[in-house]
DNA sequence: TCTATTTTTCAGGTATTTTTCAGCTTCAAG
DNA sequence: CTTGAAGCTGAAAAATACCTGAAAAATAGA
């Protein structure tokens, strides 16, 4: 699964990048535009990431001329906040999708994912750990049966962790995963979600096992 | 269920592919007249969604040419507004219903059901949840007996929420089903339209249960 | 065309969520 | 036992989401 990345800004570019590797993708990275335009029609991708504002040539433009070539790649756009006619411009030059700008990583790895529309393996809605249960699309969960009420962030900290049982993160990864890619967020900020998800998930339910735990040094893991 | 659209417009297209999948449609694009009735003739689809100003071949052509082969898939076709003679042309070369630009994307759903004729699971005319009834067909919406009078958007947004009973539905989403597919709308105003929704059914009626609930950071649920 | 209604935006208020801060606790190494 | 780094937590501050009355804009009906 191979994507293209058509992106100037440096630390976004790259962030994505390294995380769609991690995810199994084969990533190339261009920071102009008419770059990217040779490397979208000289090779095959996947999936296209295309920031509008770019060097060389806009991403609109980019995106009409491949379009008009008949090559019909899959195009996820990136426009910044409060441009919304860019957005409407993006989606008339035949992209497929667009995303406002800043993202957290995982909202741009379901898109991608939803654009490839192959049955991804390791990508699951309800996802399971112990008697605990978290539904991604209906925006649930469960423990032993029981609603729990999680806010946003409090969400989608859960939905990193049981996407990793077992596995410990720590907290540049949690940040960079579920924190917008240009959030000054202090490491405290996590260790203060744990808590909160603690709160609601392990205290709430004293006679069931902790599920979320400290690995002193290191990170976080559930299971 | 297989669905074609041909359509060169990719805003348009893209929305409608998007949206069909998601019914579980399985759904193929032409950007192109002619591509479009090489892969109308050479398959076998369900329905045909058919745009009438097209490059390489128009609508109307390709819909005369596909019945004269004896092709006799329902074919949906879209013309923009003010075109009135389009539309009789349309209706006179073979085609099984029209609608007219822009639409919502529910719009499209109802027709699209409409014209495979099998009974669809998942679509039904008249909804009920709670004590709380509409009739899609009559346009009627009822509380415990006594009639309610909803505007159209009002309609159209109370009948999107009760198709989906239970499910919470962002206002992103709300947005892209209820709206025409080129509207620029703010969240606020899916805000505002909740709050008239809620007067007309839940305020009007202390003694019953409130149906429409705000999750906070999710978007809105009934049921 | 004019008018009534519907649709959409705007601005201000409130409640909740998100983030920071400061002090406290725990752990591990010496 | 002491010490310092790492983590925890109550509470304050900042940011955001949602609600609502009212105005403006668009639309439909006469």
């Amino acid at each position: 699964m191979r994507v293209l990345v058509v992106e100037d800004e440096y630390k976004i570019a790259n962030s994505i990048k390294k995380g769609l590797q991690l995810e199994g993708f084969a990533t190339d990275v261009s920071y102009d535009g008419s770059d990217g335009f040779d490397m979208a029609s000289g090779e095959t991708y996947d999936v296209i990431i295309l920031d509008i504002m770019l060097p060389g040539m806009d991403g609109i433009t980019l995106c009409k001329k491949l379009r008009e070539e008949k090559n019909h790649t899959p195009i996820l756009m990136l426009t910044a906040k409060g441009e919304l006619e860019d957005k409407v411009k993006g989606l008339n030059s035949g992209a497929d999708d667009y995303l406002v700008k800043p993202f957290a990583f995982e909202e741009l790895l379901a898109r991608v994912r939803a654009l490839t529309r192959r049955p991804q393996n390791g990508w699951e809605a309800r996802l399971k750990v112990g008697d605990l249960e978290l539904d991604s699309v209906l925006y649930e969960v469960k423990r032993g049966g029981k609603t729990i009420t999680l806010s946003r962030k409090e969400f989608a900290l859960l939905e990193y962790l049981m996407r990793n049982p077992n596995k410990i993160l720590n907290k540049d990864q949690i940040i960079a995963h579920v924190w917008d890619y240009d959030a000054d967020i202090l490491p405290n900020t996590v260790e203060v979600y744990i808590g909160y998800l603690r709160k609601k998930i392990d205290i709430a339910f004293p006679n069931s096992k902790n599920l979320i735990q400290t690995v002193r040094g290191f990170g976080y893991k559930i299971g």
